[in-house]
DNA sequence: ATGAAAGCGCTAACAC
DNA sequence: GTGTTAGCGCTTTCAT
């Protein structure tokens, strides 16, 4: 079956455009100038039966009718652009992200992207690959879309470029990470407790030599993550032990780089608290390479419980965030707040983790 | 530090808008509008100069510099969707996905939001969350949009939703499933080859028991799997044991019904093909549980190379795919054919998969 | 070298 | 009950 059997559909689109929008099925969608015609009302009448408005405007039944099987018909599609550009509302949430790749960050996109749909909002989205630069960027181009809400998961230590945002008719939320000198809600784990739960939970059994492989300087996660494992040491009155804290990037490959330096420097520990689910596999791959039993050797302990924790090589237990209930969130707020353009800032929101344990945390003698 | 602390910013705004753009420093975004008065020309003239059209109408170097400047101190923001709507072209590409949460399609995403901002267009994000329903809605609502290419990872076995697309404006591409009945341009990975090399590997190892734990019946994926690994077994004249086939879902539960339903039906078998990463995991998983060593007494190889692939329970075999070469494409093909209509339809690409081999396979005495 | 006018598809204010 | 008019912010003839 080659293009051409199509029955002509193409050359008769021509003709039924220009002269009468008769012919028998809905071949090409038509816009309200369409239906109006076909319907014989004007076009604002048209409009105001397709959105509702009918009984309001006290439209007669007839002419209801004949609007609607008109638009049924033709297979009215709306002209979004042109609504929003009267309106002055697009009914669209810009959503910028490091790096939908990551797991985590999917889980976000995924519960945005439900949530937004859900309440009749389309999605715009933009993946920043972990550059402060091109987050300016993609935040400018989505401007341009004039949304009616953002949710952002920032990237770096940067957000002068953010600030414009704290008196904007534009709400925007900004999810995992936050800023203190930024007056914006945000939507957050609990790392710092996370972080604590955890560590204590290495030294109640039994470890006083507890690594931290860290994630990305200046971000409030990994800083947030790192001030619990300090507490927990403290609480503990461990001494903290700065070459026992090792990495910068939450990637695999930072991770490994990370999991390298504390082998090599030759410190003694019996236990690693890896501050991302990449992170923790780096580690996991790169202890075992080096011939160390986990847990009999090394405990290890991840952020971030993924469908694969538990049949990992060891069995890893994790801090387990709540990416879904974030996005979800982040885009309740956001929501919340469109077309209030005087409202109060919403309090910022802390989710809590929950500590999984599996076996690849061991009691030490 | 409270909201209202913001030294009045909001009360000046109104008027600095309606009387004169005089304030030192940029505070609200403006349109061709403000930008022409304040550099006191007309909004055309404005218009073409910020648009690169300049010289071409010969504007003076003089009034060029004036609109750049005025452009810059009141950080111009033109509206894009009054550009669209003037223009017929939204710079806009259309994503539709069964579930960004999934790392496959996440990757898909990634690639898709990267290329198509490469190119200046913006991405607008739908998860159909696997249901042909909500496809068909999302596909409707992102219409209204008009967005002037669309990328899609359909869902199910169901397409009359997409026949419009086979001579519509709007170029559509499929990706990873296709449509024997639609005449519409797709990229997929070598299913089928992937799935024969795949099985070839296992047979070539001693197995000629090869248990099959499908992803969602009546997706190519899933068929043009199962149909290289009936080659497979053929090519090595192993007569298919339907027994040997369980499974009917992409997803970790369905891979674990799978491998459950495979386990009790007491069939023999010492190799199982996992046909995608969730249903692989499933399967490393209750078969560990069910005390079956991998790969002593079954060995494993599974659809889809992932960053935990190599530390696993037991380092698994892999069939990997391109996600990101697929997105990438997509999009390369959606955008070629932008703005031409008559077009021939372009061909359907088949992006090659590669066996990764590590020590869920033994070799079979 | 630049401006005036029309129009993209829609909705809201105001007629009658 | 329904139509007319104006305008959202832009680009594009066409005129000067």
């Amino acid at each position: 079956m080659t293009r051409e059997s199509g029955d002509g559909r193409k050359r008769s689109r021509q003709a039924d455009q220009a002269v009468s929008p008769n012919s028998g099925s809905p071949r090409k969608a038509g816009g309200l100038k369409e239906v109006a015609a076909r319907a014989g009302t004007s076009i604002p009448t048209a409009s105001r039966v397709l959105n509702g408005l009918g009984d309001e405007y006290r439209i007669s039944r007839r002419t209801q009718e004949l609007v609607r099987n008109a638009a049924k018909e033709l297979s009215f599609s709306p002209n979004l652009l042109a609504k929003s550009l009267r309106l002055g509302s697009t009914r669209t949430i810009g959503l910028v992200l490091p790096d939908v790749g990551n797991p985590f960050f999917a889980a976000i996109a995924r519960a945005v992207s439900i949530e937004a749909h859900a309440r009749g909002y389309s999605v715009v989205l933009c993946d920043s690959g972990d550059d402060t630069g091109r987050e300016v960027e993609l935040l400018e181009v989505i401007m341009n879309r004039r949304p009616d809400g953002l949710v952002v998961v920032p990237v770096g230590q940067k957000c002068s470029h953010l600030q414009r945002f704290e008196s904007s008719d534009t709400p925007l939320v900004l999810v995992d990470r936050s800023f203190a000198e930024l007056r914006l809600p945000s939507i957050t784990s609990d790392n710092r407790q996370g972080a604590r739960d955890a560590v204590d939970h290495l030294i109640e059994c039994g470890h006083s030599n507890v690594a931290c492989l860290r994630g990305l300087a200046g971000t409030t996660p990994n800083e947030l993550r790192v001030q619990g494992y300090r507490e927990a040491l403290e609480a503990h009155g461990i001494a903290f032990d700065e070459r026992l804290v090792c990495g910068d990037g939450f990637g695999k490959e930072a991770g490994r780089r990370a999991a390298r330096a504390l082998l090599d420097s030759g410190v003694r520990f019996t236990a690693v608290f890896a501050l991302s689910n990449l992170i923790g596999i780096a580690a996991l791959e790169l202890l075992l390479e080096a011939g160390r039993r986990v847990p009999e050797d090394v405990s290890l302990l991840s952020f971030d419980e993924q469908p694969y924790s538990s049949v990992l090589a060891v069995p890893m237990s994790t801090v387990r965030q709540d990416p879904a209930e974030m996005g979800r969130l982040a885009v309740a707020m956001v929501c919340d707040r469109i077309g209030k353009p005087g409202a109060a800032m919403p309090a910022s929101v802390v989710v809590p983790t929950a500590l999984v344990t599996r076996r690849s945390v061991a009691v030490h003698p």
